[in-house]
DNA sequence: GATGCCAGTTACCTAAAGGATACCAAAATG
DNA sequence: CATTTTGGTATCCTTTAGGTAACTGGCATC
């Protein structure tokens, strides 16, 4: 198949439809989190430095929306809640290890710019 | 070299270093304007759908003060004004491209899942 | 029986982002 | 000479994101 070249009305469009799934300070934090293994609500919470109940349980909320994360309740005593990412939640992964490239190294540019 | 395994904690302040820069609705979309060859402000401002001349120019100084957009003043008659993307805004090609690359395909995804 | 953990909810508030509208000077165009 | 284009500013306003703090009910622990 042919690469398909899209015009940059397309790309603008598709890139802020990805920014109003993941935009905000915590939707991909939370998601990290619960990739790496933290599936409490309070274990989550702990994962991600400085966010309250009150955000975190709105964001939870929003992901599940998007189908990024599924909340499962136990029926055991007492109740335990988990989240899980959703397969369709990994589909980021590409998108997010470049993220995450490009801020270590942002970093790295401040520091020499910027020393002492 | 060792491939580095960054701990979760660095994955979480990377990608909210990256967020901190890049998001908004607009910050996107104008450096994929400015690198398609928008270079003047109103072609910028036809470029990218529904952004204001006030929002436009606000997002312009942002751009520049993280050296993401370089702003050039031509001393021809009339003045003109030139903005161009810097090679360091470049670096962000790979996150963009995947940004694009999963817009495109959540897209569909929604069109699959409530269709018509 | 007081304290603490879990999984949240509720009400209130502030700061920031973004939108609407009007306006400006200088030059070009009809 | 009226209109349009360029590159923005200035005001004002609304919406949203996010933070603070208190509280809940059920269970477990000391």
């Amino acid at each position: 198949m042919a690469k398909k070249e899209l015009s940059i009305e397309q790309k603008i469009k598709y890139v802020q439809d990805t920014l109003f799934v993941i935009s905000g300070k915590w939707k991909l934090p939370i998601m990290i989190a619960i990739n790496n293994g933290n599936n409490r609500f309070r274990d989550i919470q702990r994962a991600v430095p400085n966010i309250t109940t009150r955000v975190l349980s709105k964001e939870l909320k929003d992901l599940e929306e998007n189908r990024l994360v599924v909340r499962t309740v136990y029926d055991s005593l007492p109740v335990t809640v988990s989240y899980t990412v959703t397969p369709y939640c990994k589909s980021l992964k590409p998108m997010v290890d470049e993220m995450i490239k490009w801020g270590e190294n942002h970093r790295a540019m401040l520091k020499k710019i910027k020393p002492a």
